[in-house]
DNA sequence: CGCGGTGTTGAGACCTGTCAAGACGTGTGG
DNA sequence: CCACACGTCTTGACAGGTCTCAACACCGCG
């Protein structure tokens, strides 16, 4: 049921079957979450940390005047509101984009886990620091690149971190965003979402229907986008 | 020497005397820079971490334009690479904007800093993920306020970064950046700074002169910034 | 059958970028 | 001591990207 989370953390580091079993024995509760519950709301004491299994969730961060920015995608395998073992609170929130399928971790199993593997620590200290890094290639996007290097970015993004947990099909995903939530990931508004959109399809280089991306051109797209896959840290080493 | 250092932490944990001279044996080295010298280049395996002591420093990433965006400024007490403790080699470089003072720890240092003390773990485990909270901020930013306000909170945020470890003085503090410097901080061009500048100046919200900014209104400015320090961790307890 | 959410389109406004030129201060070399 | 170069700041005119507002089509669902 944590198939993802491993396909993830192995694809990064060597994880044996010993850490494996801890880590599937701190998990205390499955929960759902229906599309748009919040699981952490900004502010809130928090003791608990929660894997994603199945479905896609959202980091957000809200303006006085009601503007919102999510300011990072999580997929299967990843871990929304890991920082908060450190943080305590979080300084934004966290919900569901779709039907979701969650594992919660206490944080004192997360502490007891970390004592007892100190490569654990470092391996979920590394997933922190990872989102981090994407969160950097996102204030990039934000603040450089055009509305169709952003959007043909995030799909490049989507593409690599969803092929490494086997949720691509040759070159498409399941893509479960309306254009009004990629408009929320791109600091753009939902009118000019549609129009980049058609841009992208009218260069050949992606389609997108029924809930179905399909990349028909992924070096055109990756150029488009000057996507560079480093920021993710795909390679496998001892961290 | 490292006092801003221990000031930034003492905000927001309890460090002991024991801990304070371990984290002081772990140096290795101090080092000086000068302005625009580049610490780490993106991309380079790297077995140290840096604490700035002295000076201003920046991560910053590149687009294959040439285009450049500054996503975090460090400040004196910063660790600007700690996270390439678990990363290994960095998505973006760390240069100097100022001449810079800075210790050098090496990794194993960290290793075995961190093993005998594990409440240091999450100490700095802690301040990889304030750099991603601050990071996360500058990305609402970007993705949704207007460069009035986006300049406004700008200085919010650096005014209440240098009062916890001593470097403002009343309502003002030094400012070394050039306004190219933050046209790259905040996804705008010089132009365009330098009118946004002049509107904050007309509304008499701040002063820049001589290298040093002087808050006229904090109210106004913390208003016009929508500016909320949460995201800053400032409270003090056990991580 | 009607409704709400989503996607699409058009016209015009506004924010920010581009390009170009000049002012000013500082440091350097002649 | 002057001449000059250079970085920084400033300003103007214009272009272009993105937003706003409004309307409508489409579709799944109650």
């Amino acid at each position: 049921m944590l198939d993802a989370h491993f396909l993830k953390l192995r694809q990064r580091d060597f994880i044996t079957a010993d850490e494996e079993r801890a880590i599937r024995r701190s998990v205390s509760d499955i929960r759902e979450l229906r599309p748009d519950e919040v699981l952490v709301r900004a502010g809130d004491e928090i003791d608990v940390s929660t894997l994603l299994i199945d479905g896609w969730m959202a980091r957000s961060k809200l303006l006085r005047g009601g503007q919102r920015q999510i300011t990072e995608l999580h997929l299967p395998g990843d871990f929304p509101d890991l920082h908060s073992f450190t943080l305590k609170r979080l300084d934004h929130d966290v919900f569901a984009l779709t039907q979701c399928r969650v594992a919660v971790i206490p944080h004192e199993n997360l502490v007891r886990l970390t004592e007892r593997f100190p490569h654990l620590t470092r391996v979920y200290w590394f997933l922190t620091n990872l989102d981090a890094a994407i969160q950097r290639e996102w204030t990039l996007s934000l603040g450089r690149r055009s509305a169709k290097a952003r959007m043909a970015h995030m799909f490049c993004e989507l593409f690599y971190r969803l092929k490494i947990i086997g949720q691509t099909r040759e070159n498409s995903f399941a893509f479960p965003l309306t254009q009004a939530d990629i408009a929320e990931c791109l600091g753009l508004t939902s009118v000019h979402i549609n129009r980049t959109l058609q841009a992208l399809r009218r260069a050949d280089l992606v389609r997108l229907a029924d809930r179905r991306l399909t990349i028909l051109d992924l070096e055109g797209l990756l150029k488009a986008a000057d996507f560079d896959a480093d920021y993710l840290y795909l390679d496998r080493r001892e961290r």
